[in-house]
RNA sequence: GCUCAGUUAGCUCAGCGGUAGAGCUAUCGGCUGUUAACCGAUCGGUCGUAGGUUCGAGCCCUACACUGAGCG
């Protein structure tokens, strides 16, 4: 069942790049991209309130479907009224659909034809999933968008490895496809391949085949050499359909964004931003910094002189410091509405230079200030 | 004053015959569709002092000095 309620209004594409600037129309509001989406796994992101999520510019946020399954349950999500509700967050949702949990959670899991069979972290129990089942799940959780059951494979794979995870993910799609309830949701497919040109077109081709509502690139940022992620970016991107949104999942370093954007990639989430915040490094238009370091026990400058964000505005380097040496909640609060503000302003600017056709210039601009050595 | 117990890394403590360990702290590093307020590395001690027993002593003995508890 085709969604009636999202659409892609592609404003401009950079006549340098295949960087492209529009707005994507959800039921919970207009988003522009190319856009940054933090992740809140368990219908929080964590350590921030909604509304201060919502104020540091962001469009779509994502939850976890495995996660919120487990707890509180998706019929406890659907009485709240559907996810957004539920955590009152005034925007559009997307949620994943576990099938990074079939990576990330590898050692509690065995993947059958029918589906995955986890094993409960929280209490040892058998939790099944299948893509019919994640269907239902993700229909209840209610976001905007849902993504389809997909294996996250593990880097590196053998080909044939790969080749039978893709038929099966592709197979799995057709059922999400075919069980997918909502019409006001969004299904989006979700391209597997690995490092192997020809599976991940073929993974494309098959996929759009199906006609989804966007397509994801899967099965990056997990440990593969940055050289091995562009090319698993640049294999799938060009036979991605150009009036769909295009996501790259779970990719949240600059340099990585910046090369999804010139390839045409609409969409990017990742935890990295809160994650590493939480764990007090801190990105800054000149590079990452740990606000541990004893360094900035007596630096009162705010984390970066060139943010607009409530932390810089209101605090310096060593309150932060401070806070994340004692351990205190309100640094890690502090730490992540920085990283992310960082993230969303710059996906803002890119959107401006991709308007005046300068993606690219934005993009060396960006990367030479932040430091060559590597981009989170 | 007496009787016990104790004195080992900056802190809290293991080790009780074969030339020292942990956790925390400190100093750094890593986190990429979140099992992550997490994980890892490094720094750090002539084991209260002085003698003695022993091939060999944080470990046993003696004295002293501190600390704590109890009794006078």
């Amino acid at each position: 069942m085709a969604s009636k309620n999202i659409e892609l209004e592609i404003l401009h594409v950079d006549k340098n790049c295949g960087a492209r600037y529009g707005i994507l129309h959800t039921p919970h509001g207009d988003v522009e991209f190319p856009m940054f989406m933090p992740v809140g796994t368990q219908a929080t992101v964590k350590g921030l309130s909604p509304e201060q999520v919502k104020d540091l510019g962001a469009g779509i946020i994502l939850a976890n479907t495995y996660h919120l399954a487990l707890r509180p349950g998706a019929d406890i999500v659907e009485k709240a009224g559907g996810v957004q509700k539920f955590m009152n967050y005034k925007g559009p949702m997307l949620t994943d659909s576990g099938g990074f949990q079939v990576f990330s959670l590898a050692e509690l899991r065995k993947i059958k034809e029918e589906g995955v069979i986890f094993k409960n972290p929280l209490n040892g129990d058998k939790e099944f999933f299948s893509p019919e089942i994640v269907m239902d799940l993700e229909a209840k959780i209610g976001a905007d968008i849902i993504m389809a059951f997909d294996e996250c494979v593990h880097y590196p794979a053998t080909r044939k490895y790969m080749k039978d995870s893709v038929d099966r993910t592709l197979r799995w799609a057709k059922r999400c496809k075919d069980a997918k309830v909502r019409e006001d949701q969004a299904l989006f497919g979700i391209v597997q391949g690995g490092e192997f040109p020809d599976l991940r077109k073929y993974c494309a081709e098959e996929l759009i085949k199906m006609d989804f509502d966007g397509y994801a690139i899967g099965g990056t940022s997990i440990g593969e050499p940055r050289e091995v992620e562009y090319k698993m970016v640049e294999y799938t991107a060009k036979y991605l359909p150009e009036d769909k949104p295009r996501y790259l999942m779970g990719v949240g370093s600059l340099d990585m964004i910046f090369d999804g954007i010139s390839k045409g990639v609409d969409m990017f989430d990742c935890v990295l931003p809160t994650r590493i915040a939480r764990h007090a490094t801190l990105m800054t238009s000149h590079g990452r910094i740990n606000i541990n370091n004893a360094k900035y026990k007596e630096d009162f400058t705010p984390i970066d002189e060139e943010c607009d964000c409530y932390t810089c505005k209101n605090y310096t380097r060593a309150y932060l410091h401070h806070l994340m040496k004692c351990n205190e909640q309100f640094g890690k609060t502090l730490c992540s509405i920085h990283n992310l503000r960082f993230l969303i302003h710059t996906m803002e600017q890119a959107r401006e230079a991709i308007k005046r056709d300068e993606f690219m210039e934005f993009q060396k601009e960006v990367m030479e200030k932040f430091g060559s050595k590597r981009g989170f």
